[in-house]
DNA sequence: GCCCTTGTTACGCC
DNA sequence: AGGCGTAACAAGGG
């Protein structure tokens, strides 16, 4: 029998125009809800990724006209980069899973967050902060800077990579050969096609990238929770309902996400991962554990 | 000043 | 061969 847990109390009312346009990845930036305040926001997952992406949208069609010098760990290749940019054109913006990929007809420049990665266009920062991240946008933490010219004319536009942490990586021609189907793209039965084979605790397994691109801690916590799947269940145990559950949970989630503001607006919120917190859907305490060296959050009644 | 945080990769093991 | 588990990395903030 599928589980399908309730929303809980005020918090999950579905307008039907919303149901339509949550599972149109092309909409999913322009339902991010402005004028958020919150003081953290949610680490680079496919969501961030895909405000990245819309953010630098509006320089398709520009020239790219300089490259800073850039954090030789975070652009492995700065040199080659540099000169390799140099007066290219902007062709395409897109989005698999974490990964931005900005293609300059030459060559496609892939850009990972890590944990604390920013993409900041011009004035625009889609995140003004991140969870465990720095509060304020600090120039200290630039890691990479190109200027574009926009096609139009118009006042040059600057797009920088701010990293505290340096785990963000500016990549030519990414391997994207291992990253799995986009998250966005999954149905149910694609993901029990993916999910085939494998043993491991399903937390685990769908944070890797090679399975399904585009899910990190935070929507796989959210996820599981909205499913009524406990982080520790073995993936082979899973029966076609709890997959079909998950797939059928997932993009509603990422849409609705999306228009609270990123990946830690689920109601298993950032705010709620500390101790002594209570299932907001039953009221049960909510159970903490390390699952593949991550910190899982779920709740001790409902998830099974 | 220790410990927390997570995305990704490297590596050893089975 | 390939899945799986663990460690390492980075570094600001609590």
């Amino acid at each position: 029998m599928r589980f399908l847990p309730q929303r809980p109390p005020g918090g999950g009312e579905t307008d039907r125009q919303g149901d339509h346009r949550e599972h149109d990845v092309e909409h999913l930036a322009s339902m991010v809800h402005d004028g958020h305040a919150s003081h953290t926001d949610g680490m680079p997952e496919l969501l961030e990724a895909e405000m990245y992406r819309a953010a630098m949208a509006r320089t398709v069609g520009g020239r790219i006209v300089a490259m800073a010098p850039a954090d030789p760990l975070v652009v492995p290749e700065g040199a080659a980069l540099a000169s390799g940019l140099l007066g290219t054109q902007v062709r395409a913006v897109t989005r698999r899973g974490k990964v931005l990929l900005v293609d300059v007809g030459a060559f496609v420049v892939g850009l990972r967050f890590g944990m604390t990665g920013r993409l900041i266009v011009g004035e625009h920062d889609p995140i003004p902060a991140l969870a465990y991240g720095p509060s304020a946008s600090d120039r200290r933490f630039d890691r990479w800077e190109v200027t574009v010219s926009p096609h139009q004319g118009g006042a040059p536009v600057s797009v920088r990579l701010s990293d505290p942490r340096r785990l963000a990586r500016v990549l030519v021609d990414p391997d994207l050969s291992g990253l799995g189907p986009d998250a966005m793209e999954v149905d149910g039965t694609l993901l029990a096609q993916r999910l085939a084979g494998r043993r491991g605790p399903i937390k685990s397994v769908l944070m890797d990238q090679h399975v399904v691109a585009g899910l990190g801690n935070l929507l796989v916590d959210e996820l599981l929770w909205r499913s009524g799947i406990a982080p520790t269940r073995p993936t082979r145990d899973l029966n076609v309902d709890e997959i079909e559950c998950l797939a059928a949970e997932l993009r509603p989630m990422l849409g609705e996400l999306m228009q609270r503001g990123g990946s830690h607006r689920g109601d298993l919120s950032v705010e709620l991962r500390r101790a002594g917190a209570l299932c907001p859907m039953d009221g049960a305490p909510l159970q903490r554990r390390n699952i593949g060296a991550r910190t899982a959050w779920s709740c001790s009644l409902h998830q099974r």
